[in-house]
DNA sequence: GATGAATGAGGGTTCATTCAT
DNA sequence: TATGAATGAACCCTCATTCAT
């Protein structure tokens, strides 16, 4: 027997029926995962939530752990839809560019903040993505750090993108899930921006 | 019946042989959480692995998430203990107090990074933890503050102490257990601390 | 989720597979019942016995208890079968009508003695069954009082009714689960058919 | 290994100390059996709530069936002396006979009614104490008809006895433990004696 | 004798997965 | 292709009983 992968979708269906289901059984996945977690997740609960039978699920998903994949996928396509938007206004400075960078990642995170969480926690987020989401942020940063930086002024680039986009995932994480008492969210998100520009400016600027 | 705390362990034995039984199902849980995962983590198999009959292990605990409790409670004690061996060393100026604290907090991951890793992932480390370890280490980061800041230049301590711990807390985590690639891991601390002084300063000296 | 009556089955299965399925179960649980008493009747057993897997018990039964439901349900519908049968014969006296009476409910308990002895144990037959088959008895019992009284001469109807059902329940029960030593049973259908008609007739017409 | 009787008490304690430990043991199983029924009537549950370690509990009663036939006897100890004390008012004609025994069984039953219950349930009186008990009254309802008869008219003995003895303890049960509504007890308890002495009165002198 | 920690078979129940229809 | 009845291994937990102290 061929060692299948075991989290791949069964089928890329382009019937509309087909992606019905797959919409409507992702969907009731991330209700469930919400109301009961992972563990109270069952399979059968899903196929009725979706109003689709266990064996129609199956023909999509080729088990439980392929559910969780593909919200993942899903999740991580809406982040980046959601990213996508906020990167497209252009900035001026390194500040501004920072400003959009943490906006991106909150509205990434604010697309359903709840599932989100469950997600992560069953898979970290920059874990399996880097090749995906990951890749581009990456990228992103590292453009971003090289056209900002001062060719005079050598730093350690991956190093350096590494931090920032850990401090940004991180903070923006706990600012949405756990966020600080008494705290207005505009503050917060100024902080964090302050946080990551104070980073990079004596990084790079040595200032 | 009373309604009984369901995760605070049934008994807490003072008896060597109750002592070592509690120490070996514990440290048998943490090998079978790391082995299986929580979900697979069943409680015969850790009875089995303890060497221990199932009957016993619920002699100590009541159920199965009395162990994941037991285990967290366990492993923030030692962080603790970790965390308070570093702090001792006094420091003279706030950038060696800062280096100090990310030393402090690398130390707590270090003890067993992968359980570390999954107890996190069952229940956040300043979730439940804020009141225990998590106040502890607030103070200091209060205190700290507010030694090294200039009265003449007033700043919000909550918000510029929730960012602090978080940096340190989700940057020493990543650092720890998915590193960047081709990094020295002095670099990588040295980068951390990097950041964390650079926001403090900017913050507190407005440097 | 809807708080569930814990003994009504899970579906009522109009389908010939199904039916044939609870049947089998309903049927096993009879016999384990009878080998082992209601502690020794595992689910599993009971699922084993009935060539079934407990699974599929478990889809037409919500707990063990109602198995034991189900089983008295069913019990009391045969039992009600059989009575029906013997009460069609019209009765021209009320010594007739009394012998019927009795023969009826030693019929009821023909039909399994054993099982009804158990199923009684667990939930006396009175008691829950007063809305079921025991309205139809007293209804029954209550007609035909009224039908043989002499209503120059008034008499306390619900506790004679109440007296009449008592003794002929256990009278009867006994006579066929731990009948007298050395006595011919149509001797004690006599002796108990005596001692009703006795009781009624001292109570009713004051001979 | 010899074939132990599996209920008879391991030692009939003349120690005071022992005595006491017994006396505490039953006690508890009784309350245990009545708050949480058999089932859920643990030798651990029963022996904490007697204030006595499972250890010596199992020193006086080699299992869990032992606890309820000690129950049993005991209980039966207790319905004698409540019986004996009724029948010791002497009587001179067969009414007042039949209605010191009715008092007197009913006596019996209200020692502990919900207790009583619980044990016929788990084994009815007349089948295993027809050798204890059951024998002293069977012999008194014998030698009360002997004496009541008039010995031109002949009957059968053993069958009129055993209808007696049916008719009082199941009446006198089911008038305690679901006594019919709205009905005075008084009342309840005359139309036993009635029903009794109709009995008697025709399978005895046939009037 | 008394203790109660230790045992472990076994209980009720769930749920991921299959397959005949 | 869609269905959902059927499966049964495995889970968490209890409790009758033993035996070293």
């Amino acid at each position: 027997m061929t060692t299948r992968n075991p989290v791949s979708p069964r089928k890329m269906p382009r019937q509309s029926r087909s992606l019905a289901m797959v919409n409507s059984i992702l969907e009731a996945s991330a209700r469930i995962l919400k109301e009961r977690g992972y563990e109270g997740m069952s399979t059968n609960a899903v196929a009725d939530c979706a109003g689709v039978s266990v064996g129609s699920l199956y023909q999509y998903f080729p088990n439980k752990v392929a559910l969780l994949a593909a919200m993942h996928a899903r999740h991580a396509d809406q982040m980046e839809e959601s990213i996508k938007g906020v990167l497209a206004t252009a900035a001026e400075d390194m500040r501004s560019s920072i400003t959009n960078l943490v906006r991106a990642v909150m509205a990434a995170h604010e697309v359903d903040p709840e599932l989100h969480r469950l997600l992560e926690k069953e898979r970290p987020f920059f874990e399996e993505n880097a090749e995906r989401l990951g890749a581009d942020v990456h990228r992103h940063v590292c453009d971003f750090l090289t056209r900002h930086s001062d060719s005079s002024r050598p730093f350690n680039l991956g190093l350096v993108a590494w931090i920032t986009m850990r401090m940004t995932e991180s903070l923006v994480h706990a600012a949405i899930l756990e966020p600080p008492a008494d705290q207005d969210s505009k503050d917060v998100e100024k902080a964090i921006v302050d946080a990551i520009y104070a980073f990079l400016a004596t990084s790079i600027y040595g200032s």
